[in-house]
DNA sequence: TTTATTCATCGTATATTTACGATATACAAT
DNA sequence: ATTGTATATCGTAAATATACGATGAATAAA
């Protein structure tokens, strides 16, 4: 049981809950903000920034990388993030086609 | 431990991540494209279309109605469910202005 | 070389999510 | 009144997510 149906699922609509997954906790949201808003995106600037610990916003990280937002690169013993804009846009382009197709096929039924 | 620690985070970035939350399954997905398809959204014919138990719908069904982003309403035995298009139209402006904000405050950094 | 800093990862506890079958409820049909 | 249909809810199992402190590894500073 609560074995993954995911795959069932077509590869568009997987791709779109892959992203809304990537930014369903504030944390995450607030971590992109704060990347975006930032020239150097160094990872002590968010601990300092987010009410969690430094082990957890780590894992948060992990995960917008995972889903590609964001970059990673190693500057001595600091770690520089920055958003990844080429993924941003499609992550932007996916959401905007999903809407477009609700908002299309709509008949307003109730 | 695993505390929540949601409400640290202001009104903005929680609302964002709780419609982001909403179609973070590609079930729940799926189950919005079908509503908006359909005049009649009978429960049912989720059930028919979807890889998944009537009562796992019932529960993603449920998932949406607590966002907001559909209403229901029995008619006999039947339920009929439809996008609450006011809620929708939230969700699109929610999205547009994450977008629009890390974009704009976009330094390009690495 | 020793010490400090930065951050990823490990271990772990708890909470939540996802999935199903079984059951209950409410209405429709017979 | 009985039977069938539709669907929500309950109980439960397994998986995943969230959070933290402790530790380790790698670099920088002393």
């Amino acid at each position: 049981m609560a074995t993954n149906k995911k795959d069932e699922f077509n590869k568009k609509e997987n791709e779109l809950s892959d992203f809304a997954n990537a930014i369903s906790h504030p944390a995450r949201i607030a971590i992109l903000k704060e990347v975006a808003k930032r020239q150097n995106c160094i990872c002590g600037e968010i601990v300092e920034v987010l009410p969690l610990a430094q082990s957890t916003i780590s894992q948060h990280l992990k995960e917008l990388l995972k889903a590609g937002l964001i970059t990673g690169t190693v500057d001595g013993t600091k770690s520089c993030y920055c958003i990844n804009w080429k993924v941003f846009e499609k992550f932007e382009k996916t959401f905007n086609e999903f809407f477009t197709l609700t908002n299309t096929q709509n008949p307003k039924c109730c």
